[in-house]
DNA sequence: CGAATGATCGGCT
DNA sequence: GCCGATCATTCGA
């Protein structure tokens, strides 16, 4: 069956609550077309940033600088930004304009054109570690930072988030602290991170990097 | 298997 | 100068 492939709107994104809408990610679907070959993946892992409150985020306090500008965009917006100086992190900009609230993408099940994705991996064999991860899937996808404030809903946009009337029960979302945010106090312990129960494709907990006090 | 490390750049939270 | 919303590789058990 043929199931009908539409782009969320501008609405879906200017939504206050962006929990809701991070639950809401879970079962869209990620597309980039920069000319060479359409790829898109499933969307089954992300995590909430919700400043100016959260410490977790960049924007903490509505910190405003050249990198997190396109978080205060309206929502439907592209962050993405260069983490450890190497991999690039994709986030979807929610909320109204000003409003620095932001969705990153953590792990995508691939579902088109994987043999593009392979070859932006240098990767033979289709495995979780195709798009299992924030940094990962951005280079299957051939996301870079230099889309960072592309607005998605711009027809021209060479990315895009589509919805393919997948409905995804609450009880198959698991939430969980986010990874990677020992640092940021009290806001590390919120269960932020939101994934689909027993999915593959969901990133796998790295262990040395955790900080225990 | 787990733990340790290097890569490499922007922001200073 | 230090550390991070990460990941691939290496080393040891």
């Amino acid at each position: 069956m043929l199931r009908q492939m539409t782009r969320l709107s501008r609405s879906f994104f200017t939504r206050e609550d962006v929990l809701q809408i991070s639950r809401e990610l879970l079962g869209k679907y990620l597309v980039t077309d920069f000319g060479a070959g359409r790829t898109a993946g499933r969307i089954v892992e992300v995590e909430a940033y919700r400043a100016p409150d959260d410490k977790a985020s960049h924007a903490y306090g509505n910190r405003y600088t050249e990198r997190t500008k396109a978080m205060f965009a309206r929502g439907g917006h592209a962050y993405i930004y260069l983490c450890y100086g190497i991999h690039h992190l994709f986030n979807v900009v929610t909320g109204e304009q000003g409003m620095a609230h932001a969705v990153l993408i953590r792990a995508l099940e691939p579902v088109e054109n994987t043999a593009l994705m392979l070859r932006r991996r240098h990767m033979e064999k289709t495995e979780p570690r195709l798009t299992a991860g924030p940094g990962v899937l951005s280079q299957a996808m051939g996301i870079s930072r230099q889309y960072t404030g592309t607005d998605m809903l711009d027809a021209q946009s060479p990315i895009w988030i589509e919805t393919r009337e997948e409905t995804v029960a609450a009880e198959e979302i698991i939430a969980s602290p986010r990874i990677g945010v020992a640092y940021a106090e009290e806001c590390a312990a919120w269960e932020w991170r939101f994934y689909l129960r027993g999915n593959r494709w969901v990133s796998k907990q790295r262990v040395s990097k955790q900080r225990v006090s």
